[in-house]
DNA sequence: GTCTATAACGAGATAGAC
DNA sequence: GTCTATCTCGTTATAGAC
């Protein structure tokens, strides 16, 4: 099943959270409608509907989509190094793709808007924040015992320093429309925790 | 002029901005409507514009307000603390105080707002970081002189990941209803430049 | 699966009486 | 300075034809 029109354009639901999943990255949830999307896309709002009931549904469903890549990129990430130093900087090249597009992160963005969000997509979001912290407490504690990173405090505490840092520095960024205001940010974050970041993948010539 | 109706209540354009600052800060600038204003002050929509013209006067008045009552509290601290750890404490409070009344830094809210914001309010908001740049960079030049805080870099991309940090903590913390969330990383991005904060303004009890 | 048509509501805004 | 009344528009959502 699925088979055809793989080619040129998915299919429409995958390209109405393409659209959506722009629009809340660089407006907010609050800050775009069914009828900007149904625009985008050239179809009606009531197409719209037929594959998402509503705002809130749609809504779930992108987070949902976006975790679980973020998280592939997790995965594939630990797959393509070993040490914690580069863990960490891959992780970093993570956001500043995403700033790079002029957005921010899909949770992040969610969570300046948290107290106007319908309730399912609260949970995801939290998710989100959770999971981060998980895998960049064990990337902490790793580098710790091998030595490649010295933390002042616990690896968790360290975790959530780097989060909380990364998604602040793309969402003072942004405005500069500075991808550099952010790199020195993180730059900072990463000496912070012993990750030396002198030889930075040199800004093409 | 202006003497009397001063006690219980001011006059209604400060009743006004107050009651937008707390939508804007919980809510955002996307997220509120002149409806709710008027609601919660059990005035009509129509006075509303008699005092600002439109939403986006009313937000750029908004800032305004904002911006000179933190940048008197950071001269506040400049008077009250004379070195640089005490004054990094002190900011990291001003920020702690907005988050315990479940608010996030009208600015840092905007910022992720920037994309849909009126023109005349997005100056404002690149103002206001840029004037906490400014401030962050003179105390850590002069924690760097008396040898208060060490540095591994520039003084000015400390501060800037300072901001960064702090208002990503917000962020990420207010979600969870958690304030020991964001002093756990504040703490962590002040041990990076050197300021201890073993000894907290222990938790009351 | 996508459309037309339309309902139902809320938002920002204005005119003019008091 | 604040109100009532009204306007226009955008937004979410639904019914039903194709």
């Amino acid at each position: 099943m699925a088979r055809a029109q793989q080619h040129l354009g998915a299919d429409t639901a995958s390209r109405i959270l393409d659209i959506g999943e722009e629009l809340v990255q660089t407006r907010g949830f609050n800050g775009f409608s069914y009828g900007d999307v149904a625009a985008d896309l050239k179809i009606t709002t009531a197409t719209l509907h037929y594959h998402f009931p509503g705002k809130a549904e749609l809504g779930r469903a992108l987070i949902a989509r976006y975790a679980v890549r973020f998280f592939d990129a997790l995965s594939a990430i630990d797959a393509r190094h070993s040490g914690a130093p580069a863990r960490l900087q891959a992780y970093v090249d993570l956001y500043a793709t995403v700033l790079r597009e002029r957005r921010l992160c899909l949770c992040g963005m969610l969570a300046s808007e948290y107290n106007t969000l319908p309730e399912p997509m609260r949970d995801a979001v939290i998710q989100f924040f959770d999971e981060n912290e998980r895998w960049l407490t064990r990337v902490m504690e790793q580098g710790c015992e091998t030595g490649a990173l010295r933390l002042s405090g616990p690896a968790r505490e360290a975790a959530r320093m780097i989060v909380c840092g990364l998604e602040g520095a793309m969402l003072v960024a942004r405005p500069y429309g500075d991808v550099a205001r952010f790199q020195s940010a993180a730059d900072c974050l990463l000496a912070s925790v012993g990750v030396s970041t002198s030889l930075h993948p040199a800004p093409a010539r």
